[in-house]
DNA sequence: TTGTACGCGTTATCAC
DNA sequence: GTGATAACGCGTACAA
């Protein structure tokens, strides 16, 4: 059983394929609105469904939106494990659908390049997720797809911005255990680079400790990459080496789950020793034991609005709106932090 | 900037449209090896890549392959924020790219259906996770898509199954809780579903029971949803109402960081007082504390496993191969078991 | 090697 | 006002 096209259709209804296609797209000034009535229900009986295919090429449109995510270093595999880029995916495929765009998820080759298969695919815009070299959203620009970034703070007017205060966010987490008592602040984070969040997180950091006229010790900033692994590291290091850091602000929950175990095998307890809070509150955060004490923002829905935004950029609607948005920003008090005494 | 086509190339290179195609087709029967060189080189230079949907008209094949996961009730989103989906679907995507084909993400609006889709979007085939009504099926025979189902025990021989022997699981589990002293075991647990999974774990749970001759108790099977919530749920009623039950099968890793976050919340230590072990060793799990004991499955590896049975299936390879692949299971002994005193 | 028809749907043009 | 005819978008594959 193969598929009926739009000829089928017009065959059946006796008319011409014009016809039908004037009927699927409401065109009452181009048929009458009997014939439009008559074809719907013959399209109905055969189950008809345009081609996206065909129409893409006619229509240069492809409803198709594709999705940048960092990769692992052998450019095998998207880091879909990490809990923050799956939640945001379920935001912005739930919304794209709802427009009635699809989602084309896929990392890229060894040599290859995203703007390839964006151009093959003729995709209608993307959303990416995280920072790149530069040169990799000037092909964008060339060609004209809309682009909507998440989390950077890549300042072009082409692109527009999806993202939290990421400096008031690490201000916040870190006043916060500075009003808790406490002076000793570590900061376990990924790496800090230009135009990052975790850049603006640091940032926030050190503003909060010189705001208190603590002094700032660059020996307590672990830095390398927002993994577990990196955080159990850094929580090993805190243990042996730096008794006295008495908290630690860490940049991204996964890095603070790390943290917190490796400080609870060397023996240390979370909250009544060293106190922890982390950042975005992915959904694993309120699970986890003791549950994390964490900067939350709406990670799903900031992925919906993304895509919300890219369909405006994508169809022209009004959209004089404002090119970068801020979401807000809470804190959420669990079970890692605690007074120091 | 536009992008070129295949007659910019023609023209360019001064040879017909067929040229070029054959010459990117590498029908060196076809055309000369010097001028597919020659038109090789112009391709580089005005870096064109063929469209894919001009070929997906053509040649009825569009390199899409889509995957079917489940949604929320309200049909609004995936369950990405489940980990074992994103895990598993890191795996398939990187597999798909490797053979030169995309993954088309997209769940199902309400009162539409995924067969109409895999027809617009012209898909090569498809991956499912998980079972569905059984009409969900039939249609994709009809229009003969292919398809492999991942976790599924739906007898048909039209789809090829990617899976674990979860009889085998269950067993596993339960006789390492029976054989650490155990006897009161609770079996906490999603929706027990014909052809699905949890069923079959659930007949391992028992079969382990009997085995050893204790009396299988259904007030000790706690069956609702595979979800953290519900674990929480029924540690509870545990810790409360059946405080001779020692150990705990929970059927997903999932659920048994719920069934330990609510038995610790009453008082109880795990797995000091209660032991629990898990199922499928998700990432999560060695990070949870205390790490989680469980049956361990490569979930990114089924999934790669998984798409590259599609691509065999799609290209018509030899694959004679079984068309029931079942992938190895190995209890993975972490902190959360202990010998009954 | 090339011209050309084709796959499917859209839209501008033309006829009644 | 209703409708049909035909050209087009891009790449492929057959006949010439």
């Amino acid at each position: 059983m193969k598929k009926p096209t739009i000829k089928d259709v017009a065959k059946v209804a006796g008319v011409s394929a014009a016809a039908v296609s004037y009927a699927l797209n409401g065109r009452t000034d181009k048929v009458s609105n009997e014939t439009i009535e008559r074809i719907k229900g013959i399209i109905e009986t055969l189950n008809y469904k345009p081609d996206f295919s065909a129409r893409s090429l006619v229509k240069n449109q492809s409803k198709l939106i594709g999705i940048v995510i960092p990769q692992t270093e052998s450019h095998k595999q998207l880091i879909l494990e990490n809990p923050f880029y799956s939640e945001m995916i379920s935001g912005i495929e739930g919304k794209l659908r709802e427009y009635g765009y699809h989602l084309l998820l896929s990392g890229v080759n060894q040599g290859e390049s995203y703007l390839d298969l964006s151009i093959q695919r003729n995709l209608d815009g993307a959303i990416m997720m995280g920072i790149y070299p530069e040169q990799f959203y000037d092909g964008f620009k060339k060609i004209n797809i809309p682009i909507v970034l998440i989390d950077s703070y890549i300042n072009d007017n082409y692109f527009k911005r999806i993202g939290i205060d990421d400096e008031y966010g690490g201000y916040l987490a870190t006043k916060y255990l500075i009003d808790k008592g406490h002076s000793n602040i570590g900061l376990v984070t990924g790496a800090i680079r230009k135009d990052g969040v975790v850049e603006k997180r640091f940032l926030g950091y050190k503003r909060a400790i010189r705001e208190a006229n603590f002094f700032y010790n660059p020996d307590y900033v672990f830095e390398e990459s927002m993994s577990y692994e990196h955080g159990m590291a850094a929580g090993q290091l805190i243990a042996k080496k730096f008794p006295e850091i008495t908290a630690v602000f860490a940049t991204g929950d996964m890095v603070a789950f790390g943290a917190i175990r490796s400080l609870v095998d060397q023996g240390k307890k979370v909250p009544e020793d060293i106190s922890v809070i982390g950042f975005d509150d992915i959904t694993m955060s309120k699970m986890f034991i003791p549950p994390l004490t964490t900067i939350r923002q709406n990670i799903t829905e900031k992925g919906a609005i993304a895509a919300e935004h890219l369909i405006n950029m994508i169809q022209g609607g009004v959209e004089q709106e404002a090119n970068e948005i801020m979401l807000p920003l809470t804190i959420v008090e669990r079970a890692t932090v605690k007074v120091k005494e």
